[in-house]
DNA sequence: CTGGATCCGCGCGGATACTG
DNA sequence: CAGTATCCGCGCGGATCCAG
């Protein structure tokens, strides 16, 4: 992502342009398959592995393990080996990621409120395709 | 109905699983590159197509078609087309659009409050690594 | 101006095997 | 149990050309 001058800038603006860079890095960072559904797993409480892996669903371990790597590096998460055996490793949220889980959070309300929204949206949708393909002109 | 608990349930039985279904499912629709940016610059108000595209950044035209065909087919965006030459498309959040923009804000909210905090956890995991590299067995 | 169509590289993410 | 290593298909996303 090579830092090109003027990509965003406007005359005028509304002048959050140096705010974006950070908004578009966090989406970045965000924007995978797991990464908010294993973040609001561990809202609930520290995990271990394999439970994180089997409350999380069809993840495979690289990408849990890949994606709880990437949230240690962003400070979300932390990782807590004990050196037994078996050995156990725990994870769960620091203060950042307590934080996060807010506005995470707010996303996961809204999708659970707003589901039956968004299937009556898209029925509308495919139904008005129909429509203009069944009228090509008038 | 009011405030709807057990979004969040305990640790050990969660219960909420069809609740995951959707949540998943709004994830996958907003986790690619560029969803959530453009529904914030489309919360600032309706915006033509190469408008959108220059106030999005360096995003392809392809790009932003495909995602803003997305976001109609979601009920995110409506899409106004006026039959003149040249032809004008405007793009505009819908109502549900913009109940949606206010999840959207929190995490942008958020993005730019924590930034420091990101960076500076980076920067304390990687000393850490080095570290731990440095010691490899004792 | 607003896209659709096509080609293509690259990296995400799954499957499997192996290690400590 | 908690990962790493390797292979690989597939689809995202960029570039370019073309059309209405």
């Amino acid at each position: 992502m090579a830092k090109q001058e003027g990509t965003l800038r406007k005359p005028g603006n509304h002048g959050d342009t140096s705010q974006c860079e950070h908004i578009s890095r966090l989406i970045a960072r965000i924007s995978d398959k797991w990464t908010l559904l294993v973040v609001r797993v561990l809202g609930r409480g520290p995990c271990r592995f394999n439970a994180l892996r089997r409350e999380v669903g069809e993840i495979s371990q690289k990408m849990l393990a890949s994606t709880l790597r990437e949230l240690e590096e962003n400070g979300f998460v932390s990782r807590t080996v004990t050196p037994v055996t078996p050995p156990q490793v725990e994870y769960a949220l620091t203060q950042l990621g307590t934080d996060f889980l807010k506005p995470v959070q707010s996303i996961a309300d809204w999708a659970i409120r707003n589901s039956s929204r968004m299937d009556a949206a898209r029925a509308a949708y495919s139904k008005r395709r129909a429509n203009e393909r069944a009228i090509p002109s008038r």
